[in-house]
DNA sequence: TACTCATGAGCAA
DNA sequence: TGCTCCTGAGTAG
């Protein structure tokens, strides 16, 4: 499920499985021929910001993957399976295997291009932020924008890494109506929903799965009760029993409760 | 087996 | 706003 926590864990797993060695890079199914410019070079480091994960290569080649909605990691740590269905790009130190599948973007950039896609992204909840600075980066954008709060914390331009699932969320849990313009949101309610960013994306990063309920965040209570909203339209909302309301904002399905989101 | 849907995002109109 | 990219899981029959 690839929203921050995804990315970042997969990143860690980079980190455990390859790096400061050389990796060998191909492409079963011809469609990453950049595969090329860094099969055989040393991997210095994974990093993740937002949903995209960047492997920095020796001597300064950098691959950018992005999953988009489809795309898949498969780890194998005993060898090369024998490769089935489309295999987009295959990482390999010859006992560690890491298979892409089905990513919006796999490509490989330089420096320049990889500082140029940094400015573009938001403050990531889940890169350090010792100073606060990254939060009132957050809560600056949304509260100078007449968008809804909705689609701002979609934008990976005001916040980085969350999506569909932790937008309604987390707007849920501030008890927060998506369809207010971000500059009609107080700066102290926007604060909270970063620091509750913060807190839920840590969480998923721990278990691999996305859990916003109090009660669970320690264990995982399985699929039909992580959540308040997402997903639950049409039930009871778990404060104050109305109905779980679907709708659709900018061609994405947002899930609220129109008896605590006024 | 066939069909629908999905955690994303760029692009054209 | 709607279309498109592309893959696999889940579901209906």
């Amino acid at each position: 499920m690839p929203e921050g926590h995804t990315v970042h864990r997969i990143a860690d797993e980079f980190n455990r499985l390859f790096a400061g060695k050389p990796v060998l890079v191909d492409s079963p199914q011809g469609r990453f021929s950049d595969s090329r410019l860094i099969s055989g070079v040393k991997l210095d480091k994974a990093s993740a910001v937002g949903k995209q994960m960047f492997l920095h290569f020796d001597g300064g080649a950098i691959t950018r993957i992005h999953l988009g909605i489809y795309g898949k990691w498969r780890f194998h740590r005993n060898g090369a399976p024998e490769v089935v269905g489309q295999v987009r790009a295959r990482f390999s130190n010859g006992k560690n295997v890491a298979e892409l599948r089905g990513p919006t973007i796999c490509e490989v950039i330089d420096q320049e291009q990889y500082l140029e896609v940094l400015e573009r992204l938001g403050p990531d909840p889940l890169n350090p932020d010792p100073n606060g600075k990254e939060r009132e980066r957050f809560v600056s954008r949304a509260a100078n924008s007449k968008t809804p709060i909705g689609l701002l914390l979609m934008n990976q331009e005001v916040i980085s890494g969350v999506g569909n699932v932790y937008r309604a969320e987390l707007l849920f849990r501030a008890r927060v109506d998506p369809h207010r313009p971000g500059n009609s949101v107080s700066t102290r309610k926007l604060r909270e929903i970063w620091n509750d960013s913060v807190a839920l994306l840590e969480v998923g990063v721990k278990h691999g799965v996305m859990i916003t309920r109090d009660e669970f965040l320690d264990e995982d209570p399985g699929k039909s009760d992580r959540n308040f909203v997402y997903k639950r339209e049409g039930q009871k909302c778990r404060n104050c029993s109305k109905k779980v309301v679907l709708e659709v904002i900018g061609g994405r399905k947002l899930y609220r409760c129109p008896g605590c989101q006024r």
